[in-house]
DNA sequence: CGGGACCTTGACGGAATTCAAACCGGGTGG
DNA sequence: CCACCCGGTTTGAATTCCGTCAAGGTCCCG
Protein backbone atom coordinates (compact mmCIF):
# COMPACT_ATOMS: atom_id res chain seq x y z
CA UNK A 1 0.00 0.00 0.00
CA UNK A 2 1.70 3.07 -1.03
CA UNK A 3 1.64 6.72 0.37
CA UNK A 4 -0.29 8.72 -1.98
CA UNK A 5 -0.33 12.53 -0.80
CA UNK A 6 -4.33 12.66 -1.90
CA UNK A 7 -4.84 10.18 0.98
CA UNK A 8 -4.09 13.00 3.20
CA UNK A 9 -6.68 15.71 1.54
CA UNK A 10 -8.39 17.03 4.12
CA UNK A 11 -11.68 17.41 2.42
CA UNK A 12 -11.79 13.41 2.55
CA UNK A 13 -12.80 13.66 5.88
CA UNK A 14 -16.15 15.61 4.74
CA UNK A 15 -19.39 13.43 4.60
CA UNK A 16 -20.16 15.59 1.38
CA UNK A 17 -17.70 13.24 -0.71
CA UNK A 18 -17.53 9.70 -1.80
CA UNK A 19 -14.87 6.94 -0.55
CA UNK A 20 -12.32 6.71 -2.42
CA UNK A 21 -10.55 3.25 -4.01
CA UNK A 22 -6.84 2.52 -3.00
CA UNK A 23 -6.94 2.43 -6.84
CA UNK A 24 -8.63 5.86 -7.46
CA UNK A 25 -6.51 7.37 -4.55
CA UNK A 26 -3.40 6.51 -6.77
CA UNK A 27 -4.30 7.67 -9.96
CA UNK A 28 -5.91 11.30 -8.35
CA UNK A 29 -2.15 11.58 -6.93
CA UNK A 30 -0.74 10.46 -10.10
CA UNK A 31 -3.15 12.84 -11.91
CA UNK A 32 -2.20 16.30 -9.69
CA UNK A 33 0.36 17.95 -11.20
CA UNK A 34 1.12 20.65 -8.65
CA UNK A 35 -0.65 23.00 -6.35
CA UNK A 36 -1.63 26.91 -6.75
CA UNK A 37 -1.68 29.64 -4.43
CA UNK A 38 -3.31 32.59 -5.01
CA UNK A 39 -4.06 35.41 -2.88
CA UNK A 40 -6.73 37.06 -1.71
CA UNK A 41 -8.44 39.58 -4.36
CA UNK A 42 -6.81 37.74 -7.16
CA UNK A 43 -8.14 37.33 -10.45
CA UNK A 44 -6.61 33.92 -11.49
CA UNK A 45 -8.48 32.84 -14.24
CA UNK A 46 -9.63 35.38 -17.04
CA UNK A 47 -12.36 35.44 -19.65
CA UNK A 48 -11.05 34.71 -22.99
CA UNK A 49 -8.25 32.16 -21.51
CA UNK A 50 -7.92 28.84 -22.64
CA UNK A 51 -6.02 27.18 -19.98
CA UNK A 52 -4.47 23.97 -20.22
CA UNK A 53 -5.03 23.22 -16.51
CA UNK A 54 -8.06 22.60 -14.19
CA UNK A 55 -8.36 23.16 -11.09
CA UNK A 56 -10.14 21.63 -8.18
CA UNK A 57 -10.51 23.81 -4.73
CA UNK A 58 -8.70 22.48 -1.61
CA UNK A 59 -8.63 25.48 0.45
CA UNK A 60 -10.75 28.79 0.62
CA UNK A 61 -13.44 30.95 -1.36
CA UNK A 62 -13.85 32.52 -4.60
CA UNK A 63 -16.40 33.41 -7.37
CA UNK A 64 -16.63 33.22 -11.23
CA UNK A 65 -18.43 36.04 -13.08
CA UNK A 66 -18.77 37.23 -16.43
CA UNK A 67 -18.51 40.81 -18.02
CA UNK A 68 -20.08 42.91 -20.68
CA UNK A 69 -17.61 45.21 -23.00
CA UNK A 70 -18.65 48.05 -20.98
CA UNK A 71 -18.42 46.76 -17.38
CA UNK A 72 -21.49 45.53 -16.32
CA UNK A 73 -20.72 41.97 -14.46
CA UNK A 74 -22.81 39.65 -13.32
CA UNK A 75 -21.45 36.94 -10.69
CA UNK A 76 -21.90 33.49 -11.69
CA UNK A 77 -21.82 31.53 -8.70
CA UNK A 78 -19.55 31.12 -5.50
CA UNK A 79 -16.66 28.16 -5.36
CA UNK A 80 -16.31 26.45 -2.26
CA UNK A 81 -13.46 23.43 -1.26
CA UNK A 82 -14.07 20.27 -3.34
CA UNK A 83 -15.44 22.83 -6.30
CA UNK A 84 -13.85 21.75 -10.06
CA UNK A 85 -13.14 25.01 -11.89
CA UNK A 86 -11.82 25.85 -15.29
CA UNK A 87 -13.32 22.56 -16.93
CA UNK A 88 -14.84 24.75 -19.75
CA UNK A 89 -11.75 26.25 -20.69
CA UNK A 90 -10.37 22.76 -20.58
CA UNK A 91 -13.47 21.14 -22.93
CA UNK A 92 -14.28 24.13 -24.94
CA UNK A 93 -12.37 26.18 -26.78
CA UNK A 94 -12.35 29.32 -24.57
CA UNK A 95 -13.47 30.17 -20.76
CA UNK A 96 -16.31 32.99 -21.35
CA UNK A 97 -15.63 33.86 -17.57
CA UNK A 98 -13.47 35.04 -15.19
CA UNK A 99 -12.72 33.40 -12.10
CA UNK A 100 -11.41 35.20 -8.21
CA UNK A 101 -10.22 34.48 -4.97
CA UNK A 102 -12.02 35.63 -1.99
CA UNK A 103 -9.85 34.57 0.71
CA UNK A 104 -6.37 33.23 0.02
CA UNK A 105 -7.14 29.70 -1.56
CA UNK A 106 -5.16 26.59 -2.42
CA UNK A 107 -6.21 24.59 -5.67
CA UNK A 108 -4.89 20.98 -6.72
CA UNK A 109 -3.72 21.69 -10.38
CA UNK A 110 -4.43 18.86 -12.89
CA UNK A 111 -2.90 18.73 -16.53
CA UNK A 112 -5.81 18.98 -19.36
CA UNK A 113 -4.10 16.63 -21.49
CA UNK A 114 -3.74 14.01 -19.33
CA UNK A 115 -7.79 14.34 -19.06
CA UNK A 116 -8.10 11.86 -21.39
CA UNK A 117 -6.03 9.31 -19.98
CA UNK A 118 -8.50 9.84 -16.49
CA UNK A 119 -11.37 8.83 -19.39
CA UNK A 120 -9.49 5.64 -20.38
CA UNK A 121 -7.91 4.54 -17.30
CA UNK A 122 -10.30 5.64 -14.58
CA UNK A 123 -13.99 5.90 -15.55
CA UNK A 124 -15.14 5.62 -11.78
CA UNK A 125 -13.41 9.00 -11.56
CA UNK A 126 -14.55 10.39 -14.89
CA UNK A 127 -18.16 10.16 -13.91
CA UNK A 128 -17.64 12.38 -11.02
CA UNK A 129 -16.11 14.90 -13.33
CA UNK A 130 -19.57 14.64 -15.06
CA UNK A 131 -21.67 14.58 -11.95
CA UNK A 132 -19.57 17.69 -10.82
CA UNK A 133 -20.48 19.28 -14.27
CA UNK A 134 -24.20 18.60 -14.17
CA UNK A 135 -24.21 19.95 -10.56
CA UNK A 136 -22.95 23.09 -11.12
CA UNK A 137 -25.77 23.19 -13.82
CA UNK A 138 -28.43 22.66 -11.50
CA UNK A 139 -26.95 25.60 -9.21
CA UNK A 140 -26.86 27.91 -12.13
CA UNK A 141 -30.41 27.06 -12.69
CA UNK A 142 -31.52 28.25 -9.38
CA UNK A 143 -29.49 31.65 -9.98
CA UNK A 144 -31.07 32.00 -13.20
CA UNK A 145 -34.51 31.38 -11.55
CA UNK A 146 -33.78 33.94 -9.46
CA UNK A 147 -32.66 36.51 -11.02
CA UNK A 148 -35.25 36.23 -13.28
CA UNK A 149 -38.25 35.51 -11.39
CA UNK A 150 -37.80 36.83 -7.40
CA UNK A 151 -38.18 40.24 -6.25
CA UNK A 152 -35.55 41.83 -4.72
CA UNK A 153 -36.12 41.00 -1.28
CA UNK A 154 -36.90 37.00 -2.36
CA UNK A 155 -33.28 36.95 -4.19
CA UNK A 156 -31.06 38.45 -1.17
CA UNK A 157 -32.64 36.40 1.29
CA UNK A 158 -31.94 33.43 -1.21
CA UNK A 159 -28.52 34.21 -1.77
CA UNK A 160 -27.71 34.62 2.24
CA UNK A 161 -29.52 30.67 2.63
CA UNK A 162 -27.24 29.32 -0.42
CA UNK A 163 -24.07 30.70 0.72
CA UNK A 164 -25.29 28.97 4.39
CA UNK A 165 -26.24 25.91 2.91
CA UNK A 166 -22.74 25.40 0.95
CA UNK A 167 -20.69 27.20 3.50
CA UNK A 168 -22.30 24.53 5.92
CA UNK A 169 -22.03 21.18 3.71
CA UNK A 170 -17.58 22.47 3.74
CA UNK A 171 -18.01 22.93 7.83
CA UNK A 172 -17.39 26.40 7.23
CA UNK A 173 -20.13 28.07 9.26
CA UNK A 174 -20.88 27.84 13.38
CA UNK A 175 -24.26 27.24 13.78
CA UNK A 176 -26.29 29.97 12.26
CA UNK A 177 -23.65 32.41 11.64
CA UNK A 178 -20.77 32.12 9.14
CA UNK A 179 -18.01 33.98 7.50
CA UNK A 180 -19.67 36.58 4.82
CA UNK A 181 -16.92 37.79 2.52
CA UNK A 182 -19.00 39.36 0.06
CA UNK A 183 -19.40 42.87 -0.31
CA UNK A 184 -22.42 44.63 -1.05
CA UNK A 185 -21.11 45.08 -4.74
CA UNK A 186 -21.04 41.12 -4.91
CA UNK A 187 -24.35 40.81 -3.87
CA UNK A 188 -25.68 43.21 -5.88
CA UNK A 189 -23.92 41.42 -9.26
CA UNK A 190 -24.56 38.45 -8.35
CA UNK A 191 -28.70 39.15 -8.13
CA UNK A 192 -29.04 41.41 -10.80
CA UNK A 193 -29.41 44.73 -8.34
CA UNK A 194 -28.12 48.20 -8.18
CA UNK A 195 -25.75 48.58 -5.13
CA UNK A 196 -27.98 51.09 -3.29
CA UNK A 197 -31.38 48.67 -4.11
CA UNK A 198 -29.56 46.01 -2.74
CA UNK A 199 -28.16 48.04 0.65
CA UNK A 200 -31.60 48.98 1.18
CA UNK A 201 -32.89 46.07 1.27
CA UNK A 202 -30.71 44.19 3.54
CA UNK A 203 -31.54 46.76 5.75
CA UNK A 204 -34.97 46.17 5.50
CA UNK A 205 -34.04 41.93 6.85
CA UNK A 206 -31.91 43.58 9.25
CA UNK A 207 -34.65 45.77 10.96
CA UNK A 208 -37.02 42.96 10.64
CA UNK A 209 -34.74 40.83 12.58
CA UNK A 210 -34.43 38.68 9.86
CA UNK A 211 -30.50 38.43 9.93
CA UNK A 212 -27.64 40.84 11.27
CA UNK A 213 -23.83 40.82 10.18
CA UNK A 214 -20.80 43.20 11.18
CA UNK A 215 -17.97 43.15 9.31
CA UNK A 216 -17.43 39.87 7.55
CA UNK A 217 -19.63 38.20 9.73
CA UNK A 218 -23.36 37.45 8.88
CA UNK A 219 -25.63 35.48 11.24
CA UNK A 220 -29.20 33.85 10.37
CA UNK A 221 -31.47 35.52 13.31
CA UNK A 222 -34.81 33.66 12.24
CA UNK A 223 -34.13 30.84 9.81
CA UNK A 224 -37.77 29.69 9.16
CA UNK A 225 -39.07 33.05 8.28
CA UNK A 226 -35.89 33.50 5.91
CA UNK A 227 -36.76 30.73 4.14
CA UNK A 228 -39.92 31.49 3.72
CA UNK A 229 -39.22 35.27 2.27
CA UNK A 230 -36.93 33.70 -0.08
CA UNK A 231 -39.51 30.61 -1.38
CA UNK A 232 -36.98 28.46 -0.64
CA UNK A 233 -36.79 24.87 -1.39
CA UNK A 234 -33.65 23.01 -0.54
CA UNK A 235 -29.66 23.35 -1.27
CA UNK A 236 -29.82 21.21 -4.53
CA UNK A 237 -27.73 17.78 -5.13
CA UNK A 238 -27.24 15.65 -1.92
CA UNK A 239 -23.93 14.48 -1.26
CA UNK A 240 -22.21 11.74 -2.72
CA UNK A 241 -21.46 11.15 -6.40
CA UNK A 242 -21.31 7.32 -7.78
CA UNK A 243 -21.25 5.51 -10.63
CA UNK B 1 -19.02 -4.37 -40.90
CA UNK B 2 -22.64 -4.52 -39.35
CA UNK B 3 -25.75 -2.45 -39.75
CA UNK B 4 -25.75 0.06 -36.65
CA UNK B 5 -29.17 1.80 -36.50
CA UNK B 6 -27.60 4.85 -35.26
CA UNK B 7 -25.46 5.08 -38.88
CA UNK B 8 -28.13 6.79 -40.59
CA UNK B 9 -28.63 9.30 -38.05
CA UNK B 10 -29.71 12.19 -39.48
CA UNK B 11 -27.72 14.14 -37.05
CA UNK B 12 -24.60 12.71 -37.93
CA UNK B 13 -24.33 14.90 -41.37
CA UNK B 14 -24.21 18.11 -39.80
CA UNK B 15 -20.65 19.39 -39.25
CA UNK B 16 -21.89 20.33 -35.71
CA UNK B 17 -20.95 16.67 -34.82
CA UNK B 18 -17.57 14.77 -34.78
CA UNK B 19 -16.98 11.96 -36.23
CA UNK B 20 -17.75 8.59 -34.92
CA UNK B 21 -15.45 5.32 -35.31
CA UNK B 22 -17.36 1.98 -35.78
CA UNK B 23 -17.09 0.70 -32.64
CA UNK B 24 -18.86 4.02 -31.14
CA UNK B 25 -21.81 3.75 -33.48
CA UNK B 26 -22.28 -0.01 -32.62
CA UNK B 27 -22.25 1.21 -28.81
CA UNK B 28 -24.76 4.19 -29.20
CA UNK B 29 -26.43 1.60 -31.08
CA UNK B 30 -26.96 -0.84 -28.26
CA UNK B 31 -27.00 1.74 -25.68
CA UNK B 32 -29.80 3.39 -27.17
CA UNK B 33 -33.01 1.72 -25.76
CA UNK B 34 -35.54 3.03 -28.06
CA UNK B 35 -37.54 6.51 -29.19
CA UNK B 36 -39.84 8.26 -27.72
CA UNK B 37 -42.19 10.12 -29.71
CA UNK B 38 -44.31 13.59 -27.86
CA UNK B 39 -46.43 16.01 -29.28
CA UNK B 40 -46.08 19.58 -29.77
CA UNK B 41 -47.17 21.36 -26.08
CA UNK B 42 -46.38 18.33 -24.23
CA UNK B 43 -44.74 18.44 -20.61
CA UNK B 44 -42.21 15.17 -21.05
CA UNK B 45 -40.21 15.87 -17.77
CA UNK B 46 -41.32 16.93 -14.75
CA UNK B 47 -39.42 18.60 -11.66
CA UNK B 48 -39.42 16.55 -8.77
CA UNK B 49 -39.08 13.46 -11.37
CA UNK B 50 -35.96 10.79 -11.32
CA UNK B 51 -36.28 9.44 -14.82
CA UNK B 52 -34.42 6.17 -15.58
CA UNK B 53 -34.06 7.81 -18.21
CA UNK B 54 -31.29 10.07 -20.91
CA UNK B 55 -32.59 11.67 -23.71
CA UNK B 56 -31.58 12.80 -26.75
CA UNK B 57 -32.81 14.98 -28.86
CA UNK B 58 -33.60 14.16 -32.73
CA UNK B 59 -35.86 16.22 -34.06
CA UNK B 60 -37.99 19.24 -33.22
CA UNK B 61 -37.54 21.99 -29.98
CA UNK B 62 -38.45 22.36 -26.81
CA UNK B 63 -37.19 23.81 -23.43
CA UNK B 64 -36.88 23.16 -19.73
CA UNK B 65 -38.20 25.68 -17.30
CA UNK B 66 -38.35 25.82 -13.63
CA UNK B 67 -41.25 27.22 -11.49
CA UNK B 68 -41.83 28.55 -8.41
CA UNK B 69 -44.72 27.60 -5.56
CA UNK B 70 -46.60 30.69 -6.65
CA UNK B 71 -46.61 29.89 -10.54
CA UNK B 72 -43.93 32.38 -11.50
CA UNK B 73 -42.17 30.46 -14.42
CA UNK B 74 -38.48 30.39 -15.53
CA UNK B 75 -37.08 29.09 -18.96
CA UNK B 76 -33.93 27.80 -18.57
CA UNK B 77 -32.64 27.02 -22.20
CA UNK B 78 -34.16 25.87 -25.19
CA UNK B 79 -33.19 22.11 -26.62
CA UNK B 80 -32.56 21.58 -30.12
CA UNK B 81 -31.28 18.42 -32.22
CA UNK B 82 -28.10 16.98 -30.61
CA UNK B 83 -28.99 18.06 -27.35
CA UNK B 84 -28.76 15.80 -24.07
CA UNK B 85 -31.87 16.25 -21.52
CA UNK B 86 -32.35 14.42 -18.35
CA UNK B 87 -28.64 14.29 -17.51
CA UNK B 88 -29.38 15.96 -14.64
CA UNK B 89 -32.43 13.45 -13.34
CA UNK B 90 -29.95 10.57 -14.51
CA UNK B 91 -26.86 11.98 -11.72
CA UNK B 92 -28.76 14.00 -9.52
CA UNK B 93 -31.04 12.62 -7.36
CA UNK B 94 -33.85 14.60 -8.45
CA UNK B 95 -34.50 16.35 -11.42
CA UNK B 96 -35.30 20.46 -10.61
CA UNK B 97 -36.53 21.44 -14.18
CA UNK B 98 -39.53 20.29 -16.58
CA UNK B 99 -39.30 19.84 -20.10
CA UNK B 100 -41.60 20.28 -22.34
CA UNK B 101 -41.85 20.10 -26.25
CA UNK B 102 -42.63 23.23 -28.21
CA UNK B 103 -43.31 21.11 -31.80
CA UNK B 104 -43.70 17.36 -31.91
CA UNK B 105 -40.59 15.92 -30.76
CA UNK B 106 -38.44 13.08 -31.49
CA UNK B 107 -35.75 11.91 -28.61
CA UNK B 108 -33.34 9.15 -28.96
CA UNK B 109 -33.80 7.12 -25.02
CA UNK B 110 -31.09 5.31 -22.91
CA UNK B 111 -30.97 3.95 -20.06
CA UNK B 112 -29.20 5.45 -16.72
CA UNK B 113 -28.40 2.22 -15.53
CA UNK B 114 -26.19 1.72 -18.66
CA UNK B 115 -24.45 4.81 -18.03
CA UNK B 116 -22.12 2.67 -15.81
CA UNK B 117 -20.99 0.59 -18.85
CA UNK B 118 -20.60 3.48 -21.19
CA UNK B 119 -17.86 4.79 -18.97
CA UNK B 120 -15.96 1.84 -18.61
CA UNK B 121 -16.58 0.37 -21.83
CA UNK B 122 -16.40 3.98 -24.17
CA UNK B 123 -14.32 6.67 -22.66
CA UNK B 124 -14.60 8.82 -25.76
CA UNK B 125 -18.55 8.91 -25.47
CA UNK B 126 -18.06 9.64 -21.88
CA UNK B 127 -16.29 12.27 -22.64
CA UNK B 128 -18.82 13.82 -25.32
CA UNK B 129 -21.06 13.36 -22.28
CA UNK B 130 -19.38 15.58 -20.26
CA UNK B 131 -18.32 17.80 -22.74
CA UNK B 132 -22.14 18.13 -23.37
CA UNK B 133 -22.85 19.52 -20.02
CA UNK B 134 -20.08 21.86 -19.68
CA UNK B 135 -21.27 23.30 -23.01
CA UNK B 136 -24.91 23.75 -21.26
CA UNK B 137 -23.54 25.11 -18.12
CA UNK B 138 -21.70 28.04 -20.27
CA UNK B 139 -25.14 28.63 -22.20
CA UNK B 140 -26.56 28.93 -19.37
CA UNK B 141 -23.87 31.40 -17.62
CA UNK B 142 -24.71 33.64 -20.73
CA UNK B 143 -28.31 33.45 -20.07
CA UNK B 144 -27.89 34.59 -16.47
CA UNK B 145 -25.87 37.45 -17.71
CA UNK B 146 -28.83 38.84 -19.55
CA UNK B 147 -31.08 38.47 -17.37
CA UNK B 148 -28.88 39.71 -14.51
CA UNK B 149 -27.72 42.51 -16.44
CA UNK B 150 -29.05 43.45 -19.71
CA UNK B 151 -31.84 45.85 -20.30
CA UNK B 152 -34.90 44.88 -21.55
CA UNK B 153 -34.12 45.86 -25.10
CA UNK B 154 -30.92 43.98 -24.75
CA UNK B 155 -32.48 40.59 -23.66
CA UNK B 156 -34.96 40.47 -26.41
CA UNK B 157 -31.66 41.27 -29.06
CA UNK B 158 -30.11 38.57 -27.68
CA UNK B 159 -32.57 36.22 -27.20
CA UNK B 160 -33.42 36.80 -30.94
CA UNK B 161 -29.43 36.30 -31.74
CA UNK B 162 -29.21 32.98 -29.44
CA UNK B 163 -32.31 31.36 -31.23
CA UNK B 164 -31.51 32.10 -34.66
CA UNK B 165 -27.47 30.87 -33.85
CA UNK B 166 -28.90 27.89 -32.60
CA UNK B 167 -31.17 27.04 -35.33
CA UNK B 168 -29.12 27.87 -37.70
CA UNK B 169 -26.59 24.97 -36.23
CA UNK B 170 -29.11 22.66 -36.92
CA UNK B 171 -29.96 23.84 -40.55
CA UNK B 172 -33.41 25.38 -39.30
CA UNK B 173 -33.17 29.10 -40.65
CA UNK B 174 -33.31 30.22 -44.20
CA UNK B 175 -30.93 32.85 -44.21
CA UNK B 176 -31.65 35.63 -41.81
CA UNK B 177 -35.18 34.11 -41.04
CA UNK B 178 -36.62 31.29 -39.20
CA UNK B 179 -39.22 29.08 -37.00
CA UNK B 180 -40.06 31.65 -34.06
CA UNK B 181 -42.47 28.92 -32.11
CA UNK B 182 -42.28 30.85 -28.89
CA UNK B 183 -45.06 32.84 -27.75
CA UNK B 184 -44.37 36.16 -26.23
CA UNK B 185 -44.92 34.33 -22.98
CA UNK B 186 -42.32 32.12 -23.50
CA UNK B 187 -39.96 34.90 -24.61
CA UNK B 188 -40.74 37.03 -20.99
CA UNK B 189 -40.54 34.19 -18.81
CA UNK B 190 -36.82 33.35 -21.05
CA UNK B 191 -35.56 37.29 -19.90
CA UNK B 192 -37.55 37.52 -16.63
CA UNK B 193 -40.16 40.75 -18.06
CA UNK B 194 -43.51 40.86 -17.87
CA UNK B 195 -45.28 40.43 -21.13
CA UNK B 196 -46.71 43.51 -22.00
CA UNK B 197 -43.13 45.15 -21.73
CA UNK B 198 -41.92 42.16 -23.80
CA UNK B 199 -44.40 42.92 -26.32
CA UNK B 200 -43.73 46.72 -26.24
CA UNK B 201 -40.23 46.34 -26.38
CA UNK B 202 -40.67 43.83 -29.42
CA UNK B 203 -42.30 46.42 -30.82
CA UNK B 204 -39.98 49.02 -30.53
CA UNK B 205 -37.18 46.75 -32.66
CA UNK B 206 -40.23 46.08 -35.14
CA UNK B 207 -40.17 50.37 -35.89
CA UNK B 208 -36.63 50.32 -35.42
CA UNK B 209 -36.33 48.07 -38.17
CA UNK B 210 -34.11 45.43 -36.68
CA UNK B 211 -36.65 42.66 -37.01
CA UNK B 212 -39.98 41.91 -38.10
CA UNK B 213 -42.31 38.57 -37.89
CA UNK B 214 -45.59 37.11 -38.60
CA UNK B 215 -47.86 34.06 -37.34
CA UNK B 216 -44.57 31.53 -36.45
CA UNK B 217 -41.57 33.25 -38.63
CA UNK B 218 -39.48 35.86 -37.45
CA UNK B 219 -36.62 37.65 -39.56
CA UNK B 220 -33.90 39.43 -39.03
CA UNK B 221 -33.62 42.59 -40.77
CA UNK B 222 -30.09 44.30 -39.89
CA UNK B 223 -28.40 41.89 -37.97
CA UNK B 224 -25.26 44.25 -37.13
CA UNK B 225 -27.63 46.25 -35.20
CA UNK B 226 -29.20 43.39 -33.88
CA UNK B 227 -25.85 42.49 -32.37
CA UNK B 228 -24.46 45.68 -31.86
CA UNK B 229 -27.95 46.30 -29.65
CA UNK B 230 -27.68 42.60 -27.49
CA UNK B 231 -23.95 43.65 -27.15
CA UNK B 232 -23.69 39.82 -28.37
CA UNK B 233 -20.39 38.34 -28.18
CA UNK B 234 -20.97 35.05 -30.43
CA UNK B 235 -22.43 31.90 -29.49
CA UNK B 236 -20.15 29.76 -27.26
CA UNK B 237 -18.79 26.80 -27.67
CA UNK B 238 -17.80 26.00 -31.27
CA UNK B 239 -19.01 22.74 -33.26
CA UNK B 240 -17.19 19.45 -32.57
CA UNK B 241 -16.85 17.25 -29.06
CA UNK B 242 -13.27 15.14 -29.30
CA UNK B 243 -11.26 13.46 -26.46
C1' DC C 1 -70.86 32.59 -35.05
C1' DG C 2 -68.71 32.32 -30.74
C1' DG C 3 -64.77 31.28 -28.01
C1' DG C 4 -60.03 30.97 -26.96
C1' DA C 5 -55.17 31.81 -27.39
C1' DC C 6 -52.19 35.30 -28.41
C1' DC C 7 -50.96 40.02 -29.53
C1' DT C 8 -51.44 45.05 -28.84
C1' DT C 9 -52.12 49.53 -26.58
C1' DG C 10 -52.94 53.04 -23.03
C1' DA C 11 -52.96 54.54 -18.31
C1' DC C 12 -51.23 54.17 -13.85
C1' DG C 13 -48.44 52.80 -10.04
C1' DG C 14 -44.55 50.92 -8.02
C1' DA C 15 -40.17 48.76 -7.73
C1' DA C 16 -35.61 49.51 -8.68
C1' DT C 17 -31.98 52.63 -10.73
C1' DT C 18 -29.33 56.75 -10.69
C1' DC C 19 -27.43 60.71 -8.62
C1' DA C 20 -25.46 62.75 -4.75
C1' DA C 21 -23.61 63.09 -0.32
C1' DA C 22 -22.38 61.61 4.15
C1' DC C 23 -20.59 58.16 7.23
C1' DC C 24 -17.58 54.64 9.30
C1' DG C 25 -13.50 51.94 10.40
C1' DG C 26 -8.98 50.72 9.17
C1' DG C 27 -4.61 51.64 7.24
C1' DT C 28 -0.85 54.84 6.25
C1' DG C 29 2.34 58.29 6.31
C1' DG C 30 3.67 62.77 7.89
C1' DC D 1 -0.64 60.37 17.32
C1' DC D 2 -3.51 62.50 14.37
C1' DA D 3 -4.91 63.70 9.66
C1' DC D 4 -6.06 61.86 5.61
C1' DC D 5 -7.60 58.64 2.46
C1' DC D 6 -9.97 54.74 0.79
C1' DG D 7 -13.11 50.94 0.24
C1' DG D 8 -17.28 49.87 1.76
C1' DT D 9 -21.82 51.16 3.75
C1' DT D 10 -25.79 54.12 4.43
C1' DT D 11 -29.43 57.51 3.38
C1' DG D 12 -32.38 60.70 0.82
C1' DA D 13 -34.36 62.50 -3.48
C1' DA D 14 -35.43 62.42 -8.21
C1' DT D 15 -36.09 59.67 -12.17
C1' DT D 16 -37.15 55.84 -15.16
C1' DC D 17 -37.88 51.49 -16.37
C1' DC D 18 -40.80 48.03 -15.95
C1' DG D 19 -44.96 45.76 -13.93
C1' DT D 20 -49.92 45.63 -13.26
C1' DC D 21 -54.52 46.55 -14.68
C1' DA D 22 -57.77 46.89 -18.12
C1' DA D 23 -59.61 46.60 -22.60
C1' DG D 24 -59.67 45.86 -27.37
C1' DG D 25 -57.92 43.48 -31.51
C1' DT D 26 -56.77 39.52 -34.52
C1' DC D 27 -56.67 35.05 -36.13
C1' DC D 28 -57.86 30.35 -35.94
C1' DC D 29 -60.79 26.56 -34.82
C1' DG D 30 -64.81 24.13 -33.69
Amino acid sequence: MRNHPCERCPLRGLELFREFTEAELSFVSDFKSGELTVEKETVFLSQGDSSPHIYTVLQGWGFRYRELEDGRRQVLNYIFPGDLVGLQGALLSEMEHSVAAMSDMILCMFERRNLEKLYKSCPSLAFDVTWLAAREEQLLEGHLLTVGRRTAIERIAYLILYIHGRASRVGMTKADSFDMPLTQQHIADTLGLSLVHTNKTMRRLHRDKLISWQRNRMTILNLDRLMEMAKWDSLPAPPRPFI
